[in-house]
DNA sequence: CAGAATCCTATACGATACTG
DNA sequence: CAGTATCGTATAGGATTCTG
């Protein structure tokens, strides 16, 4: 059944559609892209800026336990992705926001289901 | 507005509701829970029995790139979570086929939205 | 304030070999 | 077939220092 007949593919089908043979095969640009999202702090970076612009000291106090180093490779990737924007001020103290991009946002909206789901199951999930 | 009014909340409220200060912090279970998804081969692994029981060498093949240690490892993790059940036939040779439980297939059907996304955008993603 | 640069190390991970 | 055990390493990641 083509999709333009205006019934709607559940994502099952159409991951299945879109690999027909092993998901996410190694090395594809999808593996990378889900590489980039499901890095350590990837997921934490991108739900800290969900509706809201934060400075970079700001975003390090959101993301509790996050290094500098870390911080500042996990937004460098998600810039270059097109996720995150960077918006200097050129100003002395320097200040500089981010926030998400459109595509950002279509992003974050996936992910808040995931983390309402794990944030009301993680409890009795760990607790044997 | 209590939740009883059958007035549903937005997956964006309810995580502000349930993370009053700091979203994620360290050490919490939901944390825990979501570097277990996000672990190098979680999701993958979840996707892959999506919808189907597999074998271990079947699994193995589904999961390209993977080896037997993490494999191995993700899958006791996800044992221990709930969310993957492990059923051995005793034969010989050994048979042992691994599916979701319930719990996992409420996980996975959060987390086929999110692929969906990535395949779709990945290729344009990287593109510069 | 917002990072870059350096250094350092834990551990996550892979490869291989072995076994019930 | 379905793993476990061992070993070795790369690199992800942290701590610290420095600077425009």
């Amino acid at each position: 059944m083509p999709v333009s007949e205006s019934v709607r593919e559940s994502p099952a089908t159409e991951l299945s559609r879109l690999f027909p043979g092993v998901a996410f095969p190694a090395g594809c640009p999808s593996r990378v892209v889900l590489d980039h999202v499901t890095s350590k702090w990837g997921v934490l970076v991108l739900i800290a800026l969900a509706d809201r612009t934060l400075r970079w000291g700001e975003l390090r106090r959101a993301v509790e336990g996050i290094s500098e180093k870390m911080l500042a490779q996990t937004l460098k990737t998600f810039e270059a992705d097109g996720l995150v924007t960077r918006e200097a001020l050129p100003v002395i103290p320097p200040h500089v926001e981010y926030s998400l991009t459109p595509l950002g946002n279509e992003l974050v909206a996936l992910l808040q289901p995931l983390l309402v789901w794990t944030a009301r199951n993680a409890e009795s999930m760990l607790a044997r």
